[in-house]
RNA sequence: GGUUCCGUAGCUCAGCUGGAUAGAGCAUCUGCCUUCUAAGCAGACGGUCGCGCGUUCGAAUCGCGCCGGAAUCACCA
C-alpha cells in the first residue's frame, strides 16, 4: 500500500543521489507530509547538503526535478527549506484503491492457526467489592488489545485471575455476619457485587470505630489496628477458610456466588469476555514446588530463619522474598506458580498482563524471576501498563465509598445518550426497543472511547461532574460518520462501471485514499506498542476527513456517473475502515442514529 | 532517600526512533441546514512545550542538573 510505494520510492531516491553525489552510507528519511503543507511523502533532504555542497532549496529542487523525470510515481514536487514534498499521481493512487477495494475487511488480517496463541490477561478483579471505573479502564485495554492482537493475526486466549481469597472477602463476611440480618441479593433486590461490597464499607466503618475505641483506652494506632477484635475476628476467619471449616467455606461460597452473577451483568454490559478463569483460591497453592526447584538450582537461597529469597541486586533491584520462613506463600510465589501453569494449560508463547502501572516493580521482579527458572518463554511477556485513572479530589478508594460504580456509569451515559438524541430531535424515527438500544450503543461508544483515546501508559482524570461528550473528538462522531455513510448507501441506486481515466481525483479524494491505505500500518503499530489510542487516532483523522470531503463534494450527485460510482466506492472504504476500526476499540457502528 | 513514570492552550488530550510555522476536541466568538443525517462543516481567539544548561545544521522530542506531581521500594494482594 502506501507503505510499499514508499519503499519503492526510497530505492529510486537511493539511486538518484548516487548518481548525483557519489557513494555516500546517510539514510534516507521519507515521513508522511504534515497536513499543512501540499504534498504525501516528504524528504528530509538535512543530511545531504554536506554531500550536494548546495543549498537545502536548491538541493531539494535538484532531487525534485530528477524525480520528476525519472519516476512515474511522482506528479509534482515543492520544496520548503530543506523539505522537498512530493505530490504522488493519480495513478499511484489509484492503483492503492484498487488494491483495497479487492481487500475483504482490510487491515484485519485472518486468524493464522500455525501461530502460537497469545494470552491475555486481564479485570482480575477483588471479589469484595463491585467493578469501577478503574476496572472499566483495565476490562477496555484488555478487550481492545485482545481484539487488536487477534486481528493481526494470532489467537488470542482472554483469562482473568479472581482474587477470590484472603482478608478482603472474610471482611464483608465478617460484616455481613455482624450486621447482615440474612439479607440477599434477592431480599434487598441488590446487585449481587454491590451487596457485598457494601459490607465490606461497613466493616471498614466498625474497624475504624473499633481502633478509635482503644485509642481512647490508651493503644497507640498501630498496635490497634492489629489487635482490635474485628481484625482479630477477620483473621481467624481467614484460618477457617484455609483448614476448610464448613460453616466458613459455605458462607465463602454463598458471597462469592453472588458477586460472580454481579460481575457478569456488568461484563455483559461492557462486551467483555473471558475464555477461562483462573481462580486464586485454586492457583494460590502454585508455585511452591516451582521454588523448591529453583532452591536446587541456585536461583534462590535461604535464609538462616528458613524464609526463602532472590538476589536482584545485579539487576539493579533488591533482594526479594519468596517464601516466608513459615514456607507459606507471598504475592509473587503464586504469580510465578500460575504463569507457569498456563503455559501448561494452552499451547502459548506469550502472556500479557493488563495491570496498573502501581506494580510496575512487581513485574519486573516477576519476569526476571522466570527467565532465570530458565523458562524461554519469560522474554515473552508484557506488562501493559496502565495509569490510574483518579478523581478530581485524588485516588479513588472503595472502602470510603469514593468511587465511580462501573454500573452506575454506563447508566448516566446511557441517558446522557437519550438525552442528546432526544434534544438533537432524532428519536422519532426510531420505535422505543430501536432507541433505547441504540442509546446504549452511543452512550457506551461515547465511554469506551473516552477512555481508549488516551495513551494507557498516561494517567487520566476523571471528573464525575462534567459529563463525557458526545461531540467532537468522540466515539458517537465516529459512529455518526459512519451513520451517515450507511444512509448514503442505502440511498444509492445502480451505479456505472468506471475507469480511471474518465476524471481526476480531487485533493479530498486523495488524501481519504491514503488515510484508508494506512489502516494496517495502524494496527501493526497499535499490536505491537499495546495501544488502542492509535487506532483511536486514526479513526477521528479518517472520520474529519470525509466529514470535510462530505460537506464539500457531492457523492450521488457528483458531476458525472462515473465519479458519483467512485465516491460511492470511496464511501463504502471508509465505512469499512470505521466499522472495523471501531470493532477493535469494542465501540458498535449504527448504521442509522 | 533509591528507582520508575509524568509536567504541551483555561480544561481534556495528540505530537516524542531529533526535522517545517507545536496540532485536535471542549469552552468563548463568527459564518453555513427549501440538494446525500448540523452528533456536521468553515473560520477566529488561545502556547516562555515546568525551568536551566548541553549535544546538533536543527530539540517539545536526546543527555545532564534543578522545580513540581505520582507510583513503588511489604514476610499486603
Amino acid at each position: 500500500m502506501i507503505d510499499t510505494t514508499t519503499i519503492l520510492l526510497k530505492s529510486i531516491i537511493s539511486a538518484l543521489l548516487k548518481e548525483l553525489f557519489g557513494d555516500h552510507d546517510i539514510l534516507i528519511d521519507l515521513q508522511e507530509t504534515r497536513k499543512e503543507f501540499k504534498g504525501n511523502v516528504t524528504l528530509v533532504v538535512f543530511p545531504f547538503l554536506k554531500i550536494s555542497k548546495l543549498s537545502p532549496e536548491a538541493t531539494g529542487d535538484l532531487i525534485g526535478s530528477r524525480l520528476l523525470e525519472r519516476s512515474e510515481e511522482v506528479k509534482t514536487y515543492n520544496v520548503v527549506r530543506g523539505f522537498l514534498n512530493l505530490t504522488l499521481t493519480d495513478q499511484v493512487i489509484t492503483k492503492i484503491f484498487d488494491e483495497i477495494k479487492r481487500t475483504n475487511d482490510f487491515g484485519l488480517k485472518k486468524l493464522d492457526s500455525s501461530l502460537p496463541s497469545a494470552m491475555i490477561e486481564y479485570s482480575s478483579p477483588n471479589t469484595n467489592k463491585p467493578l469501577h471505573l478503574g476496572h472499566i479502564r483495565n476490562n477496555l485495554l484488555g478487550d481492545s488489545i485482545s481484539r487488536i492482537v487477534k486481528s493481526s493475526g494470532r489467537n488470542v486466549i482472554q483469562v482473568q485471575i479472581i482474587n477470590d481469597r484472603g482478608v478482603h472477602i472474610c471482611k464483608s463476611m465478617w460484616a455481613w455476619k455482624k450486621f447482615g440480618d440474612g439479607e440477599t441479593p434477592k431480599t434487598s433486590g441488590i446487585k449481587g457485587d454491590h451487596l457485598v461490597g457494601k459490607y465490606y464499607v461497613l466493616f471498614d466503618k466498625e474497624y475504624k470505630r473499633q481502633i478509635n475505641e482503644s485509642i481512647l483506652n490508651g493503644t497507640d494506632l498501630e498496635e490497634a489496628k492489629k489487635t482490635v477484635p474485628c481484625i482479630l475476628e477477620v483473621q481467624k476467619m481467614l484460618l477457617d477458610w484455609e483448614s476448610g471449616d464448613s460453616e466458613t467455606v459455605e458462607l465463602w461460597t454463598k458471597m462469592n456466588t453472588w458477586v460472580y452473577s454481579g460481575f457478569e451483568k456488568t461484563y455483559e454490559r461492557l462486551g467483555i469476555v473471558f475464555d477461562k478463569n483462573y481462580y486464586e483460591s485454586e492457583t494460590y497453592i502454585l508455585g511452591k514446588k516451582d521454588i523448591k526447584g529453583g532452591l536446587e538450582s541456585g536461583v534462590f537461597y535461604r535464609k538462616p530463619d528458613n524464609s526463602v529469597w532472590i538476589d536482584l541486586s545485579s539487576e539493579g533491584l533488591d533482594e526479594k522474598i519468596v517464601l516466608r520462613k513459615d514456607g507459606s506463600s507471598v504475592y509473587i510465589t503464586q504469580d510465578i506458580g500460575t504463569a507457569i501453569q498456563r503455559f501448561k494449560d494452552f499451547e502459548i508463547d506469550s502472556l500479557t498482563y493488563v495491570v496498573g502501572n502501581e506494580q510496575d516493580y512487581h513485574f519486573r521482579v516477576l519476569f526476571l524471576i522466570l527467565e532465570k527458572l530458565g523458562y524461554d518463554w519469560a522474554k515473552k511477556m508484557r506488562h501493559l501498563s496502565y495509569g490510574m485513572v483518579d478523581l478530581p479530589t485524588g485516588k479513588m478508594k472503595s472502602r470510603e465509598g469514593k468511587v465511580v460504580d462501573a454500573d452506575d456509569l454506563m447508566d448516566e451515559m446511557e441517558s446522557a445518550a437519550k438525552e442528546m438524541s432526544i434534544e438533537l430531535g432524532k428519536s422519532q424515527s426510531f420505535n422505543d426497543s430501536e432507541s433505547e438500544k441504540l442509546n446504549k450503543v452511543l452512550g457506551h461508544g461515547a465511554l469506551k472511547y473516552f477512555i481508549l483515546k488516551v495513551d494507557p501508559k498516561k494517567k487520566m482524570i476523571f471528573n464525575p461532574e462534567e459529563s463525557i461528550d458526545f461531540n467532537g473528538n468522540t466515539g458517537p462522531f465516529l459512529q455518526y460518520t459512519h451513520a451517515r455513510i450507511s444512509s448514503l448507501i442505502n440511498k444509492s441506486g445502480s451505479q456505472v462501471d468506471y475507469d480511471w481515466d474518465q476524471f481526476e481525483l480531487n485533493e479530498k479524494e486523495r488524501n481519504l485514499i491514503i488515510l484508508i491505505s494506512k489502516f494496517p500500518q495502524r494496527i501493526k503499530a497499535a499490536a505491537s506498542d499495546l495501544n488502542p489510542s492509535i487506532i483511536a487516532a486514526h479513526l477521528y483523522e479518517l472520520a474529519r476527513g470525509f466529514n470535510g470531503f462530505y460537506q464539500q463534494h457531492s457523492v450521488l450527485n457528483a458531476e458525472t456517473a462515473s465519479i458519483a460510482a467512485f465516491r460511492l466506492d470511496l464511501c463504502k472504504e471508509v465505512a469499512a475502515v470505521l466499522n472495523s476500526g471501531l470493532y477493535l476499540l469494542g465501540i458498535q457502528a449504527p448504521k442509522k442514529m
